[in-house]
DNA sequence: ATATAATATTAACACTGTAAAGTTAAATCA
DNA sequence: TGATTTAACTTTACAGTGTTAATATTATAT
């Protein structure tokens, strides 16, 4: 009888309600700033409810990070087929890349600053989505490097030097809105193509 | 009579005896693990004396970064006056600041993300220490300019691109430690040549 | 209907940042 | 000198925090 799977898809129901109160309120008020009562409040159970579910915060936290890289991973996934340059295709992850931190500014700093704080030896671990989203980029340095497009270069060191520059620049963007940049997209075309000229060289 | 020269000095004294503790246990323990009462503990006061120094703990943690960004200048501007080749002067300052931020790196995460979540508007503006960083990276960027070892670009973006590459880099080693980078100075010095090649071509 | 298992809640602990009121000691003025 | 003002610091208190243990409630299986 299915009365035990029905109970699975209730208890992953409510589960999938918890991440997406905590993701809310953490994207728009910040981590640090919500509790788990205020979560609790949300979604109208007890706060304690929320521990059956979740390890603790750290770990509601490390999930909501988890959807993040998927979601980023999906996002530079559409992108791939469409685009027969490598070179080119390398651009626009980069680009694509940087938008993506920039659309959703706070699920990006949770992700790739806040949780490494609260959780050593984080999500790039073997297995992880943060690892396939490294082995996207991997895959489309791979392509520039193998058809010659790069000056001979370790792929590691390469992509690593891609992820420094968007990394960076994302960051920047998000945490001194006031600074007076450059136009923004014409800074991060200007990054990208910098980087990626200076692979070429 | 020096009686008020000497109180002024004592209350100076007790200030910088605060920002010490604050940011010892800041970088040992993290921002958010150190409670006002863990400071007051160290300095034997009692917790609410913190208060008539600091406006709060965000603005304790400012002072605290306000150090950092003037340290980091001094070290930048030793390095200025050893060089006559721009561009090598450059590269040797991004070596720099990236070393600076791994030689501290909660304080370089403290001042660079941490604090601009803690106040909006931080630290960059007319007149602060961040400011006169960034003024010491412009000049850096002008002198190659003008002397036509960079492709005729703005000097704003110029060094703007040139921040996020090391500001990039930096936080990744610092946040992802465990990753498996390529050798760390290689990396260090693959993402400034790169970045600086990109902006030759 | 009763026993069992799953799920949710209440109560409690040791902390947090910080405001307000109270205390003590030093400096000023008579 | 003695009274009074001022500055420095502490005590107390409040509302909120993450989290655990004990308890209660509900739904299922017998």
């Amino acid at each position: 009888m299915g009365t035990k799977e029905r109970r699975a898809r209730e208890k992953e129901q409510l589960r999938q309600q918890i991440l997406v109160a905590a993701r809310e309120l953490f994207v728009n008020e910040g981590y640090e700033n919500i509790s788990m009562r205020k979560i609790a409040n949300k979604i109208e159970y007890s706060p304690t409810t929320i521990y059956l579910y979740f390890k603790d915060k750290a770990d509601l936290l490390d999930s909501v990070c988890q959807e993040t890289l998927l979601n980023l991973l999906n996002t530079l996934e559409q992108l791939k087929r469409d685009e027969s340059d490598p070179v080119e295709a390398l651009r626009k992850s980069g680009r694509t890349y940087v938008e993506f931190g920039l659309k959703y500014p706070q699920d990006y700093k949770l992700t790739f600053v806040i949780r490494p704080q609260f959780q050593k030896g984080l999500g790039l671990e073997e297995g992880s989505v943060g690892e396939k989203v490294f082995n996207y980029l991997r895959e489309m340095v791979s392509e520039c490097v193998e058809q010659k497009r790069f000056r001979q270069m370790d792929v590691e060191t390469t992509g690593q030097v891609l992820w420094s520059a968007v990394h960076g620049v994302t960051l920047l963007l998000i945490d001194f809105p006031d600074f007076p940049w450059t136009e923004k997209d014409e800074l991060i075309d200007t990054v990208i193509h910098t980087t990626i000229e200076g692979l070429k060289a």
